[in-house]
DNA sequence: TATGAATGAGGCTTCATTCAT
DNA sequence: CATGAATGAAGCCTCATTCAT
């Protein structure tokens, strides 16, 4: 119980900033913020996250690591299936969605933070967005083993992909106030869908393969 | 002369600003290192700018205020000129593109910036993006008039225009170190259009509109 | 202990602020002086005040509430007591003096700082001097109910008074330069009492009442 | 002509000063705040007093030395008249009242900056206080030998006559609130000599002096 | 495990002043 | 005479952190 409760304590206090990082931006955040947020005792961040740094860290992994496994996840389970009528492509990046959906604060204000160049962002993309690029080409070969031919060039498509991927959370009041689309919402998994669907269908040869 | 010297002062500040702000964010730069990267006195920030936040809205201005205006000038050239063989919108977007490269340190920090939601952010969200959603509208439909149609629906078509203008000055780091694309080099101008051109022959359909 | 500790530095921040106030007045102390002569680090006052300001504000409740819990006391009693032959205002008016010499550089500090006129200083006003002017008008009452007839307007009379009562202590500085009467030795309740009681005889007709 | 524009420039910022001063204090007034009241550039006050303490002591003198003048004026002339019939230590009471009135700002700063202990107000005590001490000396010498016997002691005598004398001013806002007697009108003058003449009344024994 | 006291460093701003014009 | 640019110093405050408990 002991144990729990330190859990609890902990995860309190994460919740508590990634809301406050998600809507100020992680500087312009303070400990003393998120410690009256989540109710505890300043020292208590220190305590537990190693200062405010490691803070971030976790938050950063407590994003990034989720998002990698899903995506590791999905491409395992394409490759043991195998089903030539799916895009397996298509469903890793419809899950992806969903999990930023259900994250959509972790994923703001971790696509945000990625922005600067701190040296352990530089760390953190080396680490995370190259494995990430990997399974991306991983699933992009096997759409095209499928018989799935891009209009355009493998380079431009993924770029469109991954950046289509993050783009609504990262900019996630723009695309509200201008388009009504509300990434904190949960019917915006569907939606949003939709329009990677289309985009899909627009950039690809028609085939026999079908978008879940 | 004075006035010269006042305004070549200032603009140093700013320049300065707009780097520290590109690399690391604005929360995250202290006016110190802007004043001593500026070879000022501390004080001189405060004295132009009316403080840090002075600063920042200045630097969004300088953005936002050129990039609207060129926006403005191509739609107005469209009509006037009223090219039945040329997409008006791709145009605007090439010069947008070109615009941001030329400035594209600003444009990574503004669209982060962007990204915050303090009030002020919000109070230039409602006045910026919406005159710019505003003309994309305009020119959208002209482009429709003379008889180019899209296969997804203008919403969607212009959520995806919009983000793709942003999103490599936004997530440069990103792009650059897994796509090798790099928008602080010149010829990034050409390359990005070529992206963006493919992008639109896939959701338009044929028709005797060349891109320029 | 951890409580006792604590109110040792805080008050110790207050006794070294009141002793810089009363020389040099609020707004030319600055709270590194403060620091530095209590002994503790410059945060120390913003943590436990809250700023310069909350610092001003209990420095001055710390003599204004005393001082009207005083009068109140002296008040009840007379009332309970309600002895003929003193006048309980002339008891009142000694005991403040004696409490004031016990605190002159309150004192001074004080009723100088209620010469400024900052939003604070006025909610201050309402608050204290008025409960201090019902409280003196009530005692008045009292004693001409006793038979003691004032030659000159009651109100004329609560001036001078409660004039007298705060002078010595606001211009100290020139009384004892030019009068040798020195509102921070012990000796000056009993000669500036003699200097009331004179006064008192003056304006007030023979009765048989006796001032303590 | 230059010359007049100088006087006029120098005494609007006097002017702004002393009505900036007499309301937040000194050290609470930035020159900046003065020079932006009286409508001329920051330097000009620097290069009109030789800074801020500069100004401050022109302001301190603007008012002591009139205020003495009156007095020494009116105690010569009553050395000259040797008027039996005639207070004439009341009369310079009444005209430093009037006077005071007058210049109800530069008063209540006045006496209020004299409460701090710097090194300059030190010495315009010094200077002028004694003499001031010196003339109400020569006055109540001149009154006693007219005849008028005064039932407490002469020292006390004094103290309470100058410290009423500035007391209203000093403390205008408290007494302006509680007692509804108000400095900055005219009729101000009237009123507060009525107190004086009361007062004066009760500490002296009959005698065939009027107080005009 | 969790806290409150206390701190040193640094941040932003304001101030009074100077200097060239 | 009067000004605006620019500055160094200082002011207040907030921050993240540590330490004893």
């Amino acid at each position: 119980m002991a144990i729990l409760q330190q859990r609890e304590t902990k995860s309190e206090v994460m919740i508590a900033a990634v809301d406050l990082f998600y809507t100020k931006g992680y500087h312009a955040t303070s400990i003393r913020e998120i410690s009256s947020k989540a109710g505890v005792n300043v020292a208590t961040v220190s305590y537990y996250f190693a200062g405010k740094q490691g803070l971030l860290e976790e938050c950063l992994l407590a994003f990034f690591e989720p998002y990698l496994d899903l995506l590791q996840k999905v491409a395992d389970s394409s490759i043991l299936k195998n089903d030539p009528t799916r895009s397996h492509m298509m469903e890793a990046a419809f899950s992806l969605i969903e999990f930023q959906q259900q994250n959509h604060r972790f994923a703001r204000f971790a696509w945000r933070e990625v922005t600067m160049d701190s040296q352990m962002v530089r760390e953190m993309t080396s680490c995370y967005l190259r494995k990430e690029q990997y399974i991306w080409k991983l699933l992009l070969a096997q759409d095209i083993e499928k018989g799935i031919s891009i209009k355009i060039s493998p380079s431009f498509f993924l770029i469109q992909l991954t950046s289509m991927l993050s783009m609504p959370f990262l900019q996630s009041q723009t695309i509200q106030e201008l388009w009504n689309i509300n990434p904190s919402e949960k019917h915006f998994t569907r939606e949003y869908s939709c329009i990677l669907r289309e985009w899909y269908l627009g950039v690809t040869c028609e085939s026999a393969i079908t978008l879940g």
